[in-house]
DNA sequence: AAGACTCTCAACCGCGACTCT
DNA sequence: TAGAGTCGCGGTTGAGAGTCT
């Protein structure tokens, strides 16, 4: 036995909402607010619409301070910074990035990332991998998360966990501990630099700057014109010029070692076989340095779907 | 020029969480 | 405490616009 609907939807309207629904609504809402009850609000503005539709219209569109379109680059790293940290199945995963963008939606941010950041991200002549989650640690909060200036580096920096804990280096790449069980970078030798950026946070967030064995991967993303891009929501549609495989997070299971079931992160696997991470444009230069080593190692015990582009290998080797 | 294909995003859906009685 | 009602979320759909062949 199903659930009830919520309204008589043999007699609401749907679909596109007319300028006159829109005003109808807008009306009402800026006069007597929602009354703490959506579901009776249509039939009290004269509106027939389900009031879970008004709710959404209102929320997505009509709301003040809406923006639409037109995300910046600082607003594709917040994205890209908090989606990596929380995963894919993160309980109001877009709600919590949106309310770090004033004037986004969950929708517009959701609807942003599913059709133009993925293939962002997704740029560069290399197989990728998905690496799974790292912890079952409970979300950082997102609600104190401190952001750069553009005119400064643009690194933004995510709260530890409980039981985390997360070094952040580069310009957008940071690395979480859970419980120990992985090695950091301070392990092998490394000491945290403090930006003078970072002097209002916490003593516990540390920037690195450099570190041999690994390199930046957005100087490659610019030569990479012949990538393989890939729309993970609309895979199968995209990629009929290419044997690259479309994933996404969802699209795969993989097992864990570690606990959780939410993916933190996309590793890829470079041409050369090194690990490497995309979101955040870094590759593993070389296996033998003793920082790549160390991080190879904490990848490596995740293990990691291997895609070879068209040529190199045909098919999916997996390498659990 | 036109049909096929692709992309975007507003809107819908179902479900878990929460609130109220 | 249980059940009904509602809210708010992520996932998904599909119409229309844009681009390609």
């Amino acid at each position: 036995m199903g659930r009830a609907p919520c309204c008589d939807k043999a007699n609401v309207k749907r679909g596109p909402w007319s300028p006159e629904e829109d005003a109808t609504l807008k009306s009402y809402l800026e006069t007597h607010g929602t009354g703490g009850n959506w579901i009776s609000l249509p039939q009290k503005a004269g509106l027939k619409r389900c009031g879970k539709s008004c709710r959404l219209r209102w929320l997505n569109y009509l709301r003040p301070n809406i923006k639409h379109g037109g995300f910046t680059e600082e607003e594709d790293n917040i994205i890209c910074s908090l989606y990596s940290q929380m995963g894919s199945r993160q309980v109001s995963q877009w709600s919590l990035i949106a309310a770090q963008l004033p004037g986004r939606t969950d929708n517009d941010v959701k609807n942003y990332w599913n059709t133009k950041l993925k293939k962002k991200i997704l740029v560069g002549k290399i197989s990728l991998s998905i690496k799974n989650s790292s912890t079952n640690a409970p979300p950082a909060s997102v609600t104190n998360i401190p952001t750069i200036p553009c005119s400064t580096s643009p690194i933004l920096y995510i709260p530890k966990a409980e039981t985390e804990s997360t070094v952040t280096f580069s310009d957008h790449y940071s690395l979480t501990q859970s419980s120990g069980a992985f090695p950091t970078l301070s392990d092998a030798g490394y000491e945290p630099v403090i930006s003078s950026t970072t002097q209002n946070w916490s003593q516990n967030h540390f920037q690195y700057s450099s570190f041999p064995g690994i390199v930046d991967m957005s100087e490659f993303r610019a030569s990479s014109m012949n990538s393989h891009i890939v729309s993970p929501s609309q895979e199968g549609s995209t990629m009929s010029d290419s044997s690259s495989l479309a994933m996404d997070n969802k699209g795969l299971s993989l097992p864990s070692t570690h606990g959780g079931p939410e993916d933190v992160g996309i590793l890829m696997d470079s041409e050369l076989g090194f690990p490497s991470d995309f979101v955040n444009e870094l590759l593993f230069q070389d296996r033998e340095s003793e920082v790549a080593a160390n991080c190879f190692q904490y990848f490596a015990d995740f293990g990691y779907v291997d895609m070879k582009p068209q040529g190199l290998n045909e098919g999916v080797t997996n390498q659990y």
